[in-house]
DNA sequence: GTTGACCTTAGAGTTAACTCTAAGCTTATA
DNA sequence: TATAAGCTTAGAGTTAACTCTAAGGTCAAC
């Protein structure tokens, strides 16, 4: 059994951010001290282990809430279930990505056209790209 | 002269949005009526455009900020000053780039090997994944 | 039997960029 | 002149996921 500090050092967590899980239903510690101590089984450790692997990959705590209640109810679910899940939040991560490639090239576009050098700004063409909207022709 | 809500249409902001603008330094405008009503110069709606198309490279008002402050004396700043703010937030972009193409590539693995299909999840792939710390697909 | 480290809770603060509300003026139209 | 639409301000609310604080209780060690 581990107490919060030794939950925390084990998976990365910080102390405040698992009782933060906690107070948002996403995890628990399975046993208390007489004076109100958490404790964490292996079972828990594991739990807590899932989260943080989904939060790596992506998911909302939302997301992760829908995942651990397939997860402790695996029969009652199905494989369509959790590809719902997974499928939803891959297309927020392909329209936020497709939004940054687009920044990105602007931003590559902008600093091949300027010189960067120490003389005045009054030539620069990033100043003038951002005046002129960055040039008409390629606007969304 | 434009009243605030014929700048909101020209520009597609809402008056709302332009007055927050206003009250973070952005944007002014040059007159007001006797009733202290907002009216923006030509030069006034050309500086919100900037900020505009500077919002949607990706800058934040911070940075955008320190873009207008160079916009207004170019005599005073020099192309570095204005690349440097563009490298940082090139980079920027970069890191989370890099972070959602690992997220896409993760959640890609996950949706194909899981069947998708609609008998129970005692067998899911992706459950079994999450649950290993995703070490399956680190392999691959 | 006293440090000092660790634990508890409720609740406030952080960040960015809005977004909205309330209460009261102003302006244009009928 | 009455009505509606639009303007003003200060300030509160939203979102997500923490992050931290205060005030106090507990525990192991010396
Ligand atoms: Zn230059
Ligand atoms: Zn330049
Ligand atoms: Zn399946
Ligand atoms: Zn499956």
């Amino acid at each position: 059994m581990l107490k919060i500090s030794e939950l925390a050092e084990q998976t990365g967590l910080s102390a405040h951010t698992l009782r933060y899980y906690e107070k948002h239903g996403l995890i628990n510690a399975s046993n208390r001290s007489a004076a109100g101590y958490r404790f964490y089984t292996d079972l828990d450790v594991r739990r807590v282990q899932f989260v943080k692997t989904a939060r790596n990959t992506g998911f909302s705590l939302a997301d992760i809430g829908q995942l651990l209640s397939i997860r402790v109810d695996k029969q009652s679910h199905s494989c369509q279930d959790v590809t719902d899940i997974t499928q939803k939040k891959l297309l927020e991560v392909n329209a936020k990505l497709a939004e940054l490639q687009s920044m990105q090239q602007t931003l590559e576009l902008l600093l091949e056209s300027c010189c960067g050098g120490p003389e005045n700004a009054t030539h620069c063409s990033i100043m003038e790209a951002l005046d002129a909207g960055l040039s008409r022709e390629d606007e969304n």
